[in-house]
DNA sequence: TTGTTTTTTTACCATTTGGTAAATCCACGA
DNA sequence: TCGTGGATTTACCAAATGGTAAAAAAACAA
């Protein structure tokens, strides 16, 4: 019983709920938590269902562990945002590296955004317990910022809300882009380009 | 048989094909396609399920049937932007009325959110016939106004896009919005500040 | 009222899907 | 080599779900 109170996971162990769990993502990105089924998963992992349930308590299990587990990988761009760097550069750069992990990792961004469009029912906890506390941290960071006179008065939540919804818009509705652009091509370079010109512009507003 | 050669629909059906895709809106915005069930949609309605299946052809004629008909809803913000009015104005009342819409039909926004998502399997023909033309006309407009000197440079397709971003953020993403700020208050209204601030500084940057 | 058409309900059905029990297989240490 | 516990498969099941047939009811035209 690998789920109950933890001995050590044997490489077996390891391997297979690594293996389920990159399955799942793939699955879950692509169809939500409703649209996925265990047979997809389990065709995708190369593993039985039967099999897939010996490691996991459900399906449930498999996305909540799934979301756990990604949420760090995701924060991370916030988390280096550094109160001592110098304030325009850190959040320009915060802008490319979301951006950057908007196109390396589509399949998470999906998953989160499938899971919030939903009411975030299977994550809110997570949410208040890891989001909550980085985002607050941030914001006040910025805002210390600005009222430092580094930055002009701007709004530190709904700044770091645009730079999610930009970013993250290229990879979660990338179908949508497919038809609007020239298909088979990234559109993240022009994105780029024009995500830096409009948070600078931003920045550089003069004090009020 | 409503379903046939466009007889003229009786009082009765376009009142329970309206009711029907109403309850419909609700749950397929709330739960996505495969999420949404015909019995939730039915309870939704106050209708049985085989009487929904009597003004429908199945679940996906409903699906079809709404994306279709809030299409053109959904593009009227843009559509309203005026070639001919002064560019600065227009585009950020185009920001400022998407906004609006985010909060009057937020539904609306997320059952278009999980369809791209998705990968808008259902609805890409429509994107097509007409996304894809009002988008290459309003990007030529604003194109227009950049080689006519009346805007900074700037790249119209990633200007909308973020426009849309930022907006629709707020429907879509409502459930992190809720535990990342005061539960209970409408962001918009600050919302609609740094935006206007937003795209506002980036309207005013110089001519390069 | 009566006959006809439209609308609604009742009673189903086949498939899908998450999940389980139990038998079997297999890796590995003694 | 053999035994034991972990890993996997086989054979299922119950509930949910999209959908249908046909009878009953309601609406309506004459």
């Amino acid at each position: 019983m690998p789920e109950s109170t933890a001995k050590k996971p044997s490489r077996i162990q390891r391997r297979n709920r690594r293996v389920i769990l990159d399955a799942a993502l793939e699955v879950f990105s692509k169809h939500g938590y409703r649209g996925a089924t265990l047979d997809q998963i389990a065709a995708e992992a190369g593993l039985s269902k039967p099999n897939i349930l010996y490691y996991f308590n459900g399906k449930e299990d498999i996305h909540v562990t799934l979301l756990s587990q990604l949420m760090e990988t995701w924060l991370d761009p916030l988390v280096e945002l550094d109160p001592d760097g110098d304030p325009r550069r850190e959040i320009l750069d915060y802008v490319e590296r979301k951006l950057t992990m908007s196109r390396e990792l589509p399949r998470e961004s999906r998953l989160f955004a499938n899971e919030i469009l939903q009411g975030a029912p299977r994550i809110e906890p997570e949410l208040h317990r890891h989001l909550k506390p980085l985002f607050d941290e941030k914001c006040a960071v910025i805002a210390g910022w600005v009222s430092e006179g580094k930055l002009p008065p701007l709004d530190p939540q709904h700044l770091i809300f645009s730079i999610w919804a930009t970013t993250q818009h290229y990879a979660d509705f990338e179908a949508q882009a497919q038809v609007l652009l020239e298909p088979e091509t990234d559109p993240r370079p022009r994105a780029q380009a024009h995500l830096q010109a409009m948070f600078g512009a931003l920045l550089d507003l003069p004090a009020q």
